[in-house]
DNA sequence: TTGTGTGCAAAAGCTTTGCATGTTG
DNA sequence: CAACATGCAAAGCTTTTGCACACAA
């Protein structure tokens, strides 16, 4: 496990490194630091967790470079960012994971993920038939997650 | 044309006034002339937009009674929140509307809409798999309008 | 050395809140 | 008349920007 995500690590930073080259942008130690934290951390987290993560690594970043840096990274797909229906953009590494979309508990917040072949097929025939050249897409369910958490066991009682 | 707007109009108000009866919040004259207005509005708008909107028309609303009520009008169907990859909450009147995703130009900001039966397969397959009980979904494609706006072209041209 | 990237703090933009006043039930 | 809704302005929160300094190329 160690040697998978160190492995992982030095895989993404080369790739980072590539991008940031064939762009002219430069290779800052700051941003590579940003890209070992979130591939070191879990799943989802928005830009001030990220920040404050980074601050108590003793890293001196600033909220600037980790918003530049994560815009950075979305545009050469090592991360994604979502918008699970709040005002406060969520991250998430991408490489390595293959594509899947969420299931979000309205009660709790709790995130799933889950594949669908569907998706695609959808994609591909409203691309043609609108005539727009695809290039992502953006599928969320909300709801309740069966009782799992205190709320929504709440929510199924009422109904 | 006319008459049939006015007859929806008429239609929303009542759904509306009851589901305020029913949870005993007051009828107030303010809401209703929101409601009304975004019956009367085109398909996409923000809480400033109406706002400004509402102040054109010269009434004496407040930013606060325009977030409130448009949170009253989502919560009953009336109307839906969407956020289409910014942090900017759009909203649209759903009264009358068959369900529909989105497909917007990332050049150009254009919103068309489609229906795709297959989503609603895919919350049925999941809800039941992820053990959810699935409320609403968000689809959202996002891509070039192939070259119908200027930087499409563009975009399209370097490919 | 030169100009891009950074930290810091202030500003900007959307949304929410507090308070005094007005209005519904 | 009592409680809730409103208008207004201020505060809150996430994100962006301006500026002087640092450092990659």
């Amino acid at each position: 496990m160690e040697k998978l995500q160190e492995e992982l690590i030095r895989e993404v930073k080369s790739i980072f490194s590539g991008h940031l080259e064939s762009q002219a942008f430069r290779k800052t130690p700051e941003r590579f630091a940003i890209l070992e934290e979130i591939y070191k951390r879990s799943d989802h987290f928005d830009a001030e967790a990220l920040y404050i993560h980074m601050k108590n690594q003793n890293y001196r970043v600033s909220r600037a470079t980790v918003y530049n840096t994560l815009e950075l990274l979305v545009n050469c797909d090592l991360v994604k960012k979502h918008q699970f229906g709040k005002n406060l953009a969520q991250y998430e590494k991408s490489y390595g994971y293959k594509q899947h979309d969420h299931l979000i508990c309205v009660d709790c917040g709790k995130v799933l993920e889950f594949c669908d072949p569907r998706i695609q097929s959808i994609k591909d025939t409203m691309g043609d038939l609108l005539k727009f050249n695809i290039l992502h897409h953006s599928l969320n369910l909300y709801g309740h997650c069966h009782g799992a958490c205190e709320k929504s066991k709440a929510a199924m009682a009422v109904k």
